[in-house]
DNA sequence: GTAGATGATTGTAC
DNA sequence: GTACAATCATCTAC
């Protein structure tokens, strides 16, 4: 009886209205609906389950009959040997139910792979991770862009999730995923994200200095972040800035200037520069950048919490060299 | 073909 | 509900 309903709710069984399209939806529905290829495999899922169904129908139209042919020949055979011996007709009842019984067990092993081919085709249809693909370069890289200029609380809000949802055209949960998968990884092997940590550490400081430098330009010091750049997220936190700068300078943080005005840090930040000739040469990986954030139980500090921005020696972007890998 | 990278899922703790 | 940790399944570079 459960084979059969859930034959029903497949739509394997039952009258076609489509050949388990209800199905399919949901399954389409559950399994995220991202991407223009959901459509192709929605049909793909259709299609594989109406050949489910064809041949099930087609084994089950087999079976029927050969359970009617047999049961014929049976019931010829009692006439015949009714001549020869009287035959009740409870005796032939009870042997055409017999057969029917026989038959009955074998449409249910019927079912049952039948069923099995269903669920085998809907976790491949439903489980998201067989249709994993990687997010494009530019997501990659705006996602990385935030997580490395945010390192000391790497945690967007939901309105930060959703902004980069959309620029990187994937879903608030995909974000979330990918910043969940970001930290532990991160945290995991500090020494392995190094490189790219310095990279976009870099990449945030020079852009930074060139809106400085177009500030300046302009003239117009009421505009002082990055805001509205094309391609550059919006540098709201300036803390999370001036670590930056201070992991680029190699000096320790001192006082609370956490949220102070970033055009100061951009200042700074191009007296660095000036002084280094550049961000790649004459600095090693360990000046550019220290695992800041990390507080000593594994967690991450709050940028906002004053313990980590006042301590002028365990405060972020003043913890260095710690590459004991 | 294989190792490493990566996005997604699951179970657990808070 | 969110974050973490472990794990899975797939992608990608070699």
């Amino acid at each position: 009886m459960r084979l059969d309903n859930m034959l029903l709710a497949e739509g394997v069984s039952g009258p076609e209205k489509g050949g388990g399209s209800a199905a399919a939806a949901a399954a389409a529905a559950a399994s995220g609906g991202a991407g223009a290829d959901n459509s192709a495999e929605h049909s793909d899922y259709r299609a594989k389950l109406s050949q489910i169904r064809q041949i099930y129908h087609t084994e089950l139209e087999k079976y029927e009959q050969a359970c009617n042919e047999f049961t014929t020949h049976v019931m010829n055979l009692l006439r015949e040997q009714s001549r020869t011996r009287p035959i009740s007709p409870k005796e032939i009842e009870r042997m055409v139910s017999i057969i029917h019984r026989k038959f009955s067990s074998i449409q249910m092993q019927l079912k049952q792979s039948t069923c099995e081919a269903v669920m085998i085709l809907r976790s491949r249809f439903l489980d998201a991770r067989r249709k994993r693909r990687n997010f494009n370069k530019q997501a990659t890289e705006i996602l990385n862009e935030y997580f490395y200029s945010h390192l000391s609380n790497p945690y967007p809000s939901e309105e930060a999730k959703e902004e980069l949802a959309k620029k990187c055209q994937i879903t608030v949960s995909q974000v979330s995923n990918w910043f969940g998968n970001k930290r532990i990884r991160y945290k995991k092997n500090i020494g392995k994200f190094q490189e790219e940590a310095n990279m976009y550490a870099a990449r945030t400081a020079v852009n930074a200095a060139n809106v400085s430098a177009q500030g300046s330009q302009a003239n117009s010091p009421s505009t002082p972040n990055s805001a509205g750049s094309a391609g550059s997220f919006n540098m709201s936190n300036s803390g999370d800035l001036f670590m930056s700068v201070q992991s680029l300078n190699g000096d320790s943080y001192q006082g609370a200037q956490v949220g102070a005005n970033v055009q100061s840090q951009v200042d700074t930040l191009r007296h660095v520069i000036s002084q280094t000739g550049g961000y790649n040469d004459g600095l090693t990986a360990n000046q550019m950048y220290s695992p800041q954030g990390i507080n000593a139980n594994g967690g991450w500090q709050d940028a906002t919490t004053p313990s980590s921005v006042t301590s002028p020696t365990e405060g972020p972007g003043s913890v260095h060299s710690d590459t004991s890998n």
